[in-house]
DNA sequence: ACTAATTGGTGGACAAAAGCCACCATTTAG
DNA sequence: CTAAATGGTGGCTTTTGTCCACCAATTAGT
């Protein structure tokens, strides 16, 4: 890999990640802050999430973390109830109201990147979804990264 | 675009952007802050940057700009002058030293990117490469956001 | 089986990052 | 020629995040 095609790369980074977050920004208007509705995504990601998971994933400090999930706890977005199998561990359930309110963060995410594939016909369109789709697969791929679960 | 392909993109977004903000963590060891850097960045960038262009095209309060200014500025990073156009404007250029710090972030910015890449095999990295660079290409396409200068 | 080290989680104290508001000076619009 | 808008700065607050000490439970060493 050359360094054209390195600052190509870079290029993307830069253009991409800062498209995306300020779009990202513009989203969250209100009752809950971007910290939380991470928090709140990756509970809503894993299949049994608990705060150290979040704290490893999110690369937030534990205690951070621990905070905010008492926040999330607070709005009874989520429960908290102790792991049979590890007795230390905090098992992490959405309640009703917190899955409405991912799934309002979700549709909101899906807004944006409507909103930067709009400008695009459909053959771009189809160009733009392969494309991500490559670098999703090269991505696991590669992933030696990223503790799911 | 239907629902799975926006599904597929909001997990590379997901996944991408979170690799990068964890690389990009373990880089700045020292000296400079995350914020700082990417307005050193962006006054690299741009043509004829002020705190204003910064301010829009980092999505960052102009107050909040203009500190992190003024302490590059205390680390001879970079040179205020008021603009002879505008003489409310500042018109900002990097010092030697700050040109060779942005050297030294684009440096570590590219072996971010080879981190990534170099768990791939030659063809894998070329496919890496094409999707990068189509997605560039549309975006720039598409781009009715972003004022790059 | 028993102590020692490790791990998950919490809270206090504090530092850094970022936003809001009020304000000044200059520029632009009516 | 006043009124609105714009670029920039500083005070103050909120948000985000770190560091440390600690408890309870688990795991490892012997």
């Amino acid at each position: 890999m050359d360094d054209k095609q390195i600052e190509v790369i870079r290029h993307f980074n830069r253009e991409y990640t800062q498209r995306l977050g300020i779009l990202q920004k513009n989203v969250f208007n209100s009752e809950i802050s971007w910290a939380e509705a991470r928090v709140l995504m990756e509970i809503n990601y894993l299949q049994s999430p608990t705060p150290i998971k979040i704290s490893n994933n999110l690369e937030l400090d534990k205690s951070y973390v621990s905070r905010v999930i008492k926040r999330l706890n607070k709005l009874s977005y989520v429960e908290k109830t102790t792991s049979e199998e590890d007795k230390r561990a905090k098992l992490l359930v959405l309640t009703p109201t917190g899955r409405t309110v991912v799934q309002q963060l979700n549709t909101n995410s899906d807004e944006q990147i409507q909103s930067i594939v709009n400008n695009l016909d459909n053959e771009e369109q189809e160009a733009f979804y392969q494309s991500i789709n490559t670098l999703n697969k090269l991505l696991a791929k590669g992933g030696i990264n990223h503790v799911e679960d």
